[in-house]
DNA sequence: ACATCATATTCTCATATCGGAATATGTGTC
DNA sequence: GACACATATTCCGATATGAGAATATGATGT
């Protein structure tokens, strides 16, 4: 069995920093496809594939305009990965706290 | 260009399922591999190559007892994932984005 | 040294991937 | 219709994958 499908949910499909990074910048506002091509860097048919996987997981949504495709970020579609992470969240915020009682039990050492 | 190894960062790690049941699985407590194999009803040799790309992107430690290995979550490695995905948050939670769903709603009713 | 238990590694295979290049589709304008 | 513009799709090649099976390594006890 090989990897699963980029579009098989949003968890694969945002493990290519590239469809992160379209996905920030779509965040703002919705940009139609060329917007996305110069302002990444990325060559036009990448884009295209790109936003088909994000497309096919629910993560943008488009609209056309005349000749042009405006994309938008549906960010609904990261509540499961917010959601999940979320549960590991005590591993740090915690932290932050005995990190702060071990310095001063270092310093009452002094 | 292939896709980017799963051990590239914690995006591709956990964008297995298999391997985000293990983390929510050791998140809890430190366990030998046998006993997550019988937990979760995977092959043993397919946990040890999870656990495997798990420890090569921090997402897992590991300690030696005996003939045992004992692995615990290291959820912090997941804080990338967390903070980025919080940049999403106001899509889902902030006020505004219910009144646009709302309306959205609406809009679909004509 | 040997046997046993626990875990790790190696091998094979079918498959999905990404980028690049070329091409196709779709839209508006003359 | 012919053309230009914007975007999408197809084909290719190299590569990493996950499962399964077989085997190797490591640790302990006798």
């Amino acid at each position: 069995m090989p990897r699963a499908s980029t579009t098989s949910d949003a968890f694969n499909a945002v493990a290519e920093p590239r469809r992160r990074d379209i996905l920030n910048y779509l965040a703002a506002s919705e940009k139609p496809v060329g917007e996305i091509v110069v302002a990444l860097g990325i060559e036009q048919p990448s884009v295209s594939k790109h936003l088909k996987v994000l497309r096919d997981v629910g993560l943008v949504s488009s609209r056309r305009e005349g000749k042009q495709m405006f994309y938008r970020t549906n960010g609904e579609a990261l509540r499961p990965l917010h959601e999940w992470t979320k549960t590991f969240e005590h591993f740090w915020s915690h932290q932050l706290a005995r990190v702060k009682v071990r310095a001063e039990a270092k310093m009452k050492q002094n």
